[in-house]
DNA sequence: TACATGAGGGTAATCGTTTACCGCAGGTAA
DNA sequence: TTACCTGCGGTAAACGATTACCCTCATGTA
């Protein structure tokens, strides 16, 4: 059986409101008698009972972190920065995924709610199903910041990189390498990506260089989605000198098609990713890339939340765009 | 305010109790009375509050997730295969890390006990001052299950790979390549690596092969250490022609060295890594490595302390082994 | 008629804290 | 002397559920 402020009380015949005044550095309480208290309560290995404060305070210093996925290494970061972030708060992080299923992520999100999470960090599915659970959460007044994907129409507030930006530092960058015919493996067509490809073209736009249509391709997430796309590049006449993708898995499906066709990188063709995975420096060709800005996102997300928490007069919703930083190695280094 | 049963008692002029009942399916209570609860709570979006819940019942449907680090492709997966394992049954996750440091994994693992977690999965520091740890837990009776890193004197439950297979089932497989002169980049001196050191030797034994000494480096954990390793071992009369690595990132670092010296994987020396992150066939050779059964690791930690929570009769501690699995790729492809 | 039985539901206590408020002694100011 | 703090600590009522037990009918049965 667990010890109880009443154990230390009662062995010295105080009242558990002394104790828990002494434990709490609350209330007028004489110097004596704080000793006394707190003495006993380490020698019984004292720990308090966070359940039973939480009723009472309305706070359980808990806050849900709900992910499409963990394994994912931009994911696993957040959630690293995250728990880091809140910590020193006295915070801690209860995890839940939802494998990007609309339907387990309301039902998680519920399930997070009822255990009386002090805020959430969401990264969410696709709309609409997930305005309805912001509507949710709204009702229950539970302050939530949403992370890396924006959510149009959403009343929320969120931290995310700027991904127009990434694909202008990344074109840039392959423009200022020498690159004049430039391609783009889109990766999934959805709003992340067509900042990306904005972001491209503008660059493309703004040292006057004539943007092909056929030079643009959408696929998948993965490596194997690059291979491919990149085999189809590889066909067209002229063949492009520089490949902006996606992301850093497609852009390694790039590379390995690229090497297999009997060209080289970065000379005959020069490769940007995105996102900086933290093996990028270990490939078949160090892969250039631009840099999401992980910590930044998760600490952000994590400050904003605690800062939501703690005022919990509803500021406006507000919205942070971190910066990405290209990350130079040999897949551009002509 | 959030919605209570006595929002719904009161409505109905019915008894807390029986909500209750009727929402934990509990007890006698009518077809019609029930309907109406329920329909009312629907209406409400009721809610439970699980903090109160567990004041009573003292179960809080949580377990703690003591790791480490959180971003390494390893922990990522514990943490995402046992919060699925856990999900059905209700539980939810609470993480938290400790870069290994004792006193940070020390004061943590105190304050999810304090967050009266139903149970622990811990991946430890190193004695002796887990042990101090791992008396606490057991004191205030919480059941726990040690993950990946066994500790000696830990009356504690355990699951991990059988780290001696590891390193029978890589020699093994060198020498089925027809490596006859193999060497082992040991990583740092710690538990598993002695015991994968000391599968490498059994199957050179077994084979008939003489173990050189010079042959067995220790280093660190990275692909740097990896990269130095493999330099000092190019340099001897003579060089191996096969290479048992620690981890994966050392067999990267290991690589790279062989193809810096102008030699080829894995034709003048092959090489085997451990761990099977998720780019290993990502890489500029794809690595040969030893899958360590990270899904089931984390899947039967999750099932074991499940079954400790709800036994509750303290079974003595149980240790299961996971088989490793050979992975092969062009690394050891001959 | 009398009495056990069971269905349906209520009462009071409890879980371990916190919070609001009260009481008392002794000192100080008016 | 009276009034008023102030330092120290206690009392009682929450917080939102659950649990053990009790009550009241209506029904069945002897």
């Amino acid at each position: 059986m667990a010890v109880t402020m009443m154990d230390i009380a009662r062995d010295l015949k105080v009242s558990v409101v002394t104790v828990s005044k002494v434990l709490r550095n609350q209330g007028r309480i004489s110097a004596a008698t704080r000793k006394r208290v707190l003495r006993r309560a380490k020698d019984l290995h004292y720990q308090m009972n966070w359940v039973a404060r939480s009723l009472v305070t309305r706070r359980t210093f808990t806050i849900g972190l709900l992910l499409p996925e963990f394994t994912h290494p931009f994911f696993a970061e957040i959630a690293r920065v995250v728990a880091q972030t809140v910590r020193p708060h006295g915070y801690h992080v209860i995890i839940s995924y939802f494998d990007e299923d609309p339907e387990l992520e309301l039902s998680e999100a519920d399930s997070l709610l009822a255990r009386q999470v002090d805020g959430l960090v969401i990264a969410s599915a696709q709309p609409p199903r997930c305005l309805e659970l912001f509507r949710r959460i709204q009702r229950r007044n539970v302050p939530y910041v949403l992370i890396d994907r924006p959510i149009s129409g959403a009343q929320a507030s969120f931290v995310g990189v700027d991904n127009r930006a990434i694909g202008r530092l990344a074109t840039d960058h392959l423009i200022a390498r020498g690159c004049r015919r430039i391609a783009h493996l889109r990766g999934p067509e959805i709003g992340i990506s067509a900042e990306r490809l904005e972001g491209y073209r503008r660059s493309l736009a703004k040292h006057g260089l004539r943007p092909h249509a056929s030079y643009v391709l959408s696929g998948g997430h993965g490596d194997d989605a690059g291979y491919e796309g990149m085999k189809r590049l590889l066909r067209l006449h002229p063949a492009p000198d520089g490949v902006f993708c996606y992301s850093d898995p497609v852009a390694i499906g790039a590379i390995k098609a690229i090497l297999d066709a009997g060209l080289k990188v970065p000379h005959d063709i020069s490769v940007v990713g995105a996102g900086n995975v933290h093996y990028s420096d270990l490939l078949a060709v160090p892969l250039t890339t631009v840099d999401q800005g992980t910590c930044q996102i998760g600490a952000r997300a994590a400050e904003l939340l605690l800062e939501r928490i703690t005022l919990k007069g509803s500021a406006r919703p507000k919205k942070i765009l971190i910066p990405p930083k290209l990350v130079e190695r040999e897949s551009t280094r002509r």
